[in-house]
DNA sequence: ATGCTACTTTATAATGATTCTAAAAAAAGT
DNA sequence: ACTTTTTTTAGAATCATTATAAAGTAGCAT
């Protein structure tokens, strides 16, 4: 399943050629049963806790926009300085703590379905993305 | 009704003293019959262009922030590579072109009520935001 | 009004996330 | 192997935002 060919795949839809580095970057990204939430500083101190190498950040944010572009992560909007991927790409919203800064997926079936009942002339809706805050009770 | 002394009052409650400066800034926000969106470039080149006066961008960010605190002015979530603003502080969602970056209110009557059938653990929810995104049809 | 004190403004520097650059390294093609 | 193209990388550049510290202003007590 999540082996390096399915990699080596993804890369290559993304037309990105499979290096040794961007390896490594999917094996953190996509070689695990949970998915996750991360910054690309994030994801650079687990590449670089986990593996022994040292991937340029350069090189991770090239791939992680290839990826995202591609399709194989998405870009969460947070009200926030920085940018927020998660490697669920299933149509889904989020809750965000804004004390912690903890983000938690909230599933496409955990909320009522959303009805729009105004449309802008000439164009079409592309995505609807719900952003719960929550604070302690 | 949108005179100096309301801005006086507004100033007041945000804990801040009614200066010169902050009194133009008031003249641009809420001297208008319709609410708008901004990010703070634009609040600043307004500004320069209404008003004869230079304010430095400091001071702009500080009394936009402070509105912000106070409930005067709204930050709208969208991708993050800057903030964006409304004078609009009542509960109301967006549109979003990403193509010409052009924001849209999205009246919360215009939008089927949202149940969200998840919650999280000692936490409660202080905000539900929809953002809509669109595109050419 | 005058003077004192605390708050503001301002230009500029600092920061932090992201993007750009150009040279060295690696991969692909011949 | 040799040449060409793509990639990696460290560091520089950029852009939004925040911090700083000196000079100016408001508020208050006299």
């Amino acid at each position: 399943m999540n082996s390096v060919s399915n990699f080596v795949e993804k890369l290559r839809n993304s037309g990105l050629r499979p290096t040794k580095q961007r390896i490594k970057i999917c094996e953190v990204l996509f070689n695990t049963d949970k998915t996750f939430h991360f910054t690309i500083n994030e994801l650079s101190k687990i590449i670089s806790e986990k593996i022994e190498e040292k991937i340029s950040l350069a090189t991770i944010y090239n791939t992680v926009h290839a990826f995202k572009r591609e399709g194989y992560l998405k870009e969460i909007t947070i009200n926030s300085d920085k940018s927020y991927f998660d490697t669920n790409t299933s149509h889904h919203h989020h809750f965000f703590d804004n004390l912690t800064k903890e983000l938690t997926d909230l599933n496409d079936e955990d909320v009522e379905k959303i009805q729009i009942k105004k449309s802008l002339p000439g164009k079409k809706i592309s995505s609807v993305e719900i952003l719960v805050k929550v604070e302690n009770e």
